[in-house]
RNA sequence: AGGCCAGUAGCUCAGUUGGACAGAGCACAAGAUUCCUAAUCUUGGGGUCGCGGGUUCGAGUCCCGCCUGGCCUACCA
């Protein structure tokens, strides 16, 4: 259940869909116990601040005209004290016009609330989530980025709600790609080379030996047998292995450290390794397993899917092997709630299939794939065999010094230092924005300058506005020493300063719905939302130069849009610069 | 062949339990800076919401059929 935090609800909406479930109670007595009426932000700013639809749902069930119902609901309200005024529209949209008063008394609220208005909905309950997820010694290229990116965004989402998260990176570590590096790596590995790019090398080594597997046999068996070594133990292939994780983690982390992305665990696939004869062995005990064609699967026609290899008929263990036992291992650990897996769209029957299999081992684990669409280019899918792979260490180059060009521009007196860093805020968080403020589940079709776009709906957009807000509160602070915004009344005149009150009323049920559905892009939205009326107000409206009353109230929405950003972008994993 | 997803303005995309004349950005056109950061703002043109049925007081949204595109469909992950 979510519980409501310490003083405003998530949705903004909720006292006055109280009041208007007292009002339609009183009007309707029983027939109303089993409805709960919603109140919603308006969809036209002409209609009012909110509005409740269901007076037109409730039409059958009551049997009576919409339109008498709504009547019936805004003329039991009960008028003392009233927080807005209602009327009735088309067939019974009951629209409500918020008074100045309520308006700015419920902000206020929010304002004063440490954790503005978030509310507390895991209760310190576990979420696991299983993201971004390399091969090792392979680049991280832009197929690697959403789910960095997404799988972070909802890191920070969970914890800001009370979850305890723990965050996941299951490396591709293990596997029969290291029967071919490791034969390949003795053969052709050349050391200078591997001392100044490591993973470049390790790829190379890699492509050439997996070349020749396919026209020299003998080189393919001695793969193999370079494999068989390494599960057994082998000394010099695990300290080979080793070292291929070490430099490939080396190269990851200084990813991860430019896209301010930590996890909690890297535990990649070989963690589990001693794990899966015993998990397979429980299938077989449970009856769940049979043989087929020579390998052991699970069928799943119960489920309307077809079977889960566990077991390959050459006697290795394969993906859905590992995941079960991953599962199995993070139940036991760590019992937690939830885990959430975040891949691209491929492998959607692969979880599926997996998941099943762990509900019908008894798993009581909510088990979540959060899939989203591949990233491609213009001109098809990107692969690594045409060569047209777009490695991320060299996009976020590309970013950071597109934003140094333009900062440099802009702000010829910045110390260059200050315009480098700034450069990487704004580059880094562009990327981000890029990707974040679309839905996970469509495709994206990347192109440089789409992913690195700094004007329009962008995040370099909101950094700017942020900056703007932070430098006229400095001026504010000089121009009125000892003034504290905080403590100034909300005077909510202009439509758009109401206009910006409420959107930054609805920012907890965003970050609710944001977590919940698994989408940033709806935060993303809600950011830039506030940012487009908070750039009109600001051009439109002086606030320094506005009388005092007015300024101080003004000045006061302005922190308030700043900590909405602040807190908002930080929950999208984008950094906001005080100065731009 | 079956499954999942997508099809909304020239382009990229939003679009809470079905709700009020379908919204942004980019691009295009015209304007705004002696004044709080113009990476900004204001105004304008522009759409049979893939096609056809159906359910409903009401459908971009739900159901059925079709067309187009992407991905998946047993020993890669």
């Amino acid at each position: 259940m979510t519980s409501i935090s310490t003083v405003t609800p998530a949705n903004a909406g909720e006292p006055l869909a109280a009041w208007l479930q007292a009002a339609f109670e009183k009007a309707f007595g029983e027939a109303a116990q089993d409805t709960r009426l919603r109140v919603l932000p308006s969809t036209d700013p002409s209609f009012g601040d909110f509005q409740c639809n269901d007076a037109m749902g409730l039409a059958k069930t009551l049997r009576l005209p919409p339109r008498t119902i709504a009547t019936r609901i805004v003329e039991a309200l009960d008028t003392a004290d009233a927080p807005a005024t209602a009327n009735i529209a088309g067939p019974g949209f009951i629209n409500l016009a918020v008074t100045p008063g309520w308006l700015a008394g419920q902000l206020a609220a929010l304002a004063d609330d440490a954790r503005f208005g978030l509310p507390d909905i895991g209760g310190g309950r576990t979420i696991i989530i299983d993201y971004s997820s390399p091969n090792v010694a392979k680049p991280m290229h832009i197929g690697h980025i959403r789910s960095t990116i997404i799988g972070n965004a909802l890191d920070r989402l969970y914890q800001a709600l009370g979850f305890k998260v723990i965050a996941d990176n299951h490396l591709g570590d293990w596997g029969t790609q290291f029967g071919i590096l490791i034969n390949g790596f003795r053969a052709y590995a050349d050391p200078g080379r591997l001392r100044d790019a490591p993973i470049e090398e390790l790829e190379r080594v890699y492509r050439e030996s997996y070349a020749r597997t396919e026209k020299d046999p003998e080189w393919l068996d001695a793969c193999r047998a370079e494999l068989v070594r390494l599960q057994q133990g082998d000394p010099d292939n695990l300290a080979l292995w080793r070292q291929f994780i070490d430099l490939s983690l080396r190269e990851f982390n200084r990813i991860y450290e430019r896209l301010d992305v930590t996890f909690d665990l890297y535990r990649g696939e070989s963690y589990y390794n001693d794990q899966l004869a015993a998990t397979v062995a429980l299938l077989e005990e449970r009856g769940l397993a049979r043989e087929s064609e020579g390998a052991l699967v699970v069928p799943l026609d119960d489920e309307g899917m077809p079977v889960c290899i566990v077991r390959k008929s050459d006697g290795g263990y394969n993906y859905a092997t590992t995941d079960i036992a991953t599962v199995l291992s993070r139940e036991a650990e760590f019992q937690p709630d939830r885990i959430i897996y975040v891949t691209d769209e491929r492998q959607q029957l692969h979880f599926r299939q997996f998941f099943a299999v762990c509900r019908k081992l008894g798993c009581t684990t909510r088990l979540e794939h959060v899939w989203f669409g591949l990233m491609r280019l213009p001109e098809g899918t990107f692969s690594t065999r045409q060569g047209n792979v777009i490695r991320l260490d060299a996009l976020l180059d590309e970013a950071e010094s597109r934003a140094l060009a333009i900062i440099r521009e802009s702000s010829p007196g910045m110390p260059e230092e200050q315009q480098q860093a700034l450069a990487r805020d704004i580059g880094i968080g562009a990327v981000k924005y890029a990707d974040l403020s679309h839905d996970p589940q469509n495709m994206i079709v990347f192109t440089w300058d789409r992913a690195l776009a700094l004007d329009g709906n962008s995040g370099p957009y909101l950094q700017y506005a942020y900056a703007r807000i932070r430098s006229l509160l400095d001026k504010y602070a000089e121009a009125c020493p000892g003034c504290d915004p905080a403590k100034a009344p909300l005077l909510l005149q202009e439509p758009v300063e109401r206009q910006l009150a409420l959107q930054i009323m609805q920012y907890p049920a965003t970050v609710v719905r944001a977590a919940e559905n698994c989408k940033p892009s709806l935060l993303a939205d809600h950011l830039y939302a506030l940012s487009q009326l908070y750039s009109s107000f600001y051009q439109r409206f002086p606030i320094l130069k506005a009388d005092p009353a007015i300024r101080d109230s003004r000045a006061r929405l302005c922190t308030l849009v700043a900590r909405v950003l602040r807190e908002g972008l930080g929950l999208l994993g984008i950094a906001t610069p005080e100065r731009i």
